[in-house]
DNA sequence: GCCAACGTTGGC
DNA sequence: GCCAACGTTGGC
């Protein structure tokens, strides 16, 4: 089981968008290093699901229900997509600048590099901002 | 809206 | 295959 962080504008695609979709195929990632974090994804992979540009923080918990496969939506080009379902609202998004204030959270990608959309989250980076959002995720 | 950081493109 | 120019993302 991996842990992954993935980016999306909420006035372009919000997860609450996702909860009334209730399953999304992830497509338009245009970026190579975005597109193999996708592709080394695996069914039932966790995903916390932030938003950028607006709102700035992480806001719930997603789950790869289909691995990748090609993306329709691509003209041209080898890229691909993987299918995701809500699991859980966070009680209290995870600002990113609470993670840029946190020290154990000064490796995760989404500190360093602000461009890359698909990202891997250690498992302890990931059960830290559950924690930290007061988030149980068994129920 | 600005601009830094990063990716991509294309001339040589 | 290098690197300058350009385009895009996304924090501020």
């Amino acid at each position: 089981m991996k842990y992954w962080l993935v980016k999306s504008e909420p006035f372009k695609y919000g997860y609450h968008t996702l909860e009334e979709e209730g399953r999304t195929m992830w497509d338009g990632v245009r970026n190579y290093g975005a597109r193999n974090n996708l592709r080394a994804m695996k069914e039932n992979d966790l995903v916390l699901f932030y938003h950028s540009r607006e709102g700035l923080e992480v806001v719930g918990v997603c789950k790869v229900v289909k691995e990748f496969y090609p993306d329709p939506t691509a003209e041209k080009g080898d890229w691909s997509v993987v299918d995701v379902v809500p699991v859980k609202r966070l009680n209290k998004p995870v600002t990113l600048k609470t993670i840029k204030a946190t020290e154990e959270l000064q490796d995760m990608p989404i500190v360093k590099n602000s461009r890359l959309s698909v990202m891997p989250v250690d498992e302890h980076h990931f059960f830290k901002i559950l924690e930290m959002s007061e988030t149980e995720l068994s129920d």
